[in-house]
DNA sequence: AACAGCACCAACCGCTATATT
DNA sequence: GAATATAGCGGTTGGTGCTGT
């Protein structure tokens, strides 16, 4: 048994929406919510696919939608982001206020990663000598270079979401700083940077979990991390428990097969860094991004 | 003025994850 | 647990407007 068409091919339009459309599907979204996608259209009366009502209000009719030029700071938070989770745009969205996911998407695809490569590709021109885009491993170690920018960056824009936590929260609610923490802790951004963290061996684990979950943790196999320079490498890492897991790094990607074990001890360390995190000058390669992290750009366009 | 090439962005398509039966 | 329905996500496409020749 196939999957059920979302939608009646027949009598549904298609392509751009009009004024009309747009103020019929606001009103009744407004009115009486959006229970289901698939009956909404029939109910408001619209000869639309309920995908194409939802991307609709989604991206366009929903309120606070933030709309024209992207900011400076909105831009970086986006590269910042994308070196941490990828293309994964939901999740980037849900942390640039206004912004939708498509929105961040044609952005990045037809502005910000041209804007990188660019400044990859000037830059390799003036140290063509030295590391460049294709390089591999060089004898200073930029291996370990870029892993370090890459985790300042994860640091810095985890301490953003945690300022933005507190600020958001702290006039409403009596939460502790170790309540927004465990937020973190535990949302997207949290989940790649432990497991990412757990691969290296850095001490960084959660303060409460102090059991080997098998749901959550070891669901999101997608973690990518952009360690660019180094090139099909497989490896196994053994975690502090002496549970091991393999890591595969292929083509600027490694992902974890399995990871179900939890992690152990509070870290204050790790909290005091998401909460102190000054970027300063070692966040400058966000400006005029790594070879690597372009490099990685190159690869996956093509 | 006419055309081609390009950039941008809204919308679609196909797939996966999750919920429900 | 399997089958099915639905929501959501990310990649891709197509229309439109702008720019250069």
């Amino acid at each position: 048994m196939g999957r059920a068409p979302c939608c009646d091919k027949d009598g549904v339009r298609k392509g751009a929406w009009t004024p009309e459309e747009d103020q019929v599907l606001a009103e009744y979204i407004n009115k009486n919510g959006y229970g289901s996608w698939r009956t909404l259209p029939k109910l408001a009366g619209l000869l639309r696919c309920g995908k194409s009502c939802r991307l609709r209000w989604i991206n366009y009719l929903r309120p606070n939608i933030k709309r024209g030029p992207f900011s400076t700071e909105e831009e970086n938070t986006i590269i910042q982001l994308h070196g941490m989770l990828g293309n994964r745009w939901a999740a980037i969205a849900s942390q640039v206020p206004g912004r939708t996911d498509n929105e961040i998407k044609n952005h990045w695809n037809t502005y910000l990663k041209k804007r990188l490569l660019h400044s990859c590709h000037s830059s390799v021109a003036r140290q063509a000598s030295t590391s460049s885009c294709l390089s591999i491993v060089k004898p200073e170690s930029p291996s370990n270079h870029h892993m370090v920018q890459w985790e300042s960056a994860r640091l810095e824009a985890e301490a953003r979401l945690s300022m933005e936590l507190l600020l958001i929260n702290s006039s409403s609610t009596r939460k502790t700083y170790s309540d927004y923490f465990l937020q973190l802790w535990y949302s997207e951004v949290g989940e790649s940077f432990r497991m990412i963290n757990g691969k290296g061996g850095v001490a960084c684990e959660s303060p409460i979990l102090q059991t080997c979950s098998s749901t959550k943790l070891g669901s999101d196999s997608d973690v990518r991390l952009q360690v660019n320079t180094i090139s099909a490498v497989s490896t196994d890492v053994t975690q502090g428990q002496g549970k091991s897991f393999k890591v595969k790094v292929e083509d600027g990607i490694a992902s974890s097969e399995s990871s179900s074990c939890g992690f152990l001890d509070t870290s204050d360390s790790a909290l005091k860094l998401l909460l102190d995190f000054h970027g300063g000058d070692e966040m400058e390669f966000l400006q005029a991004p790594t070879d690597s992290y372009a490099n990685s750009l190159d690869s996956n366009s093509n």
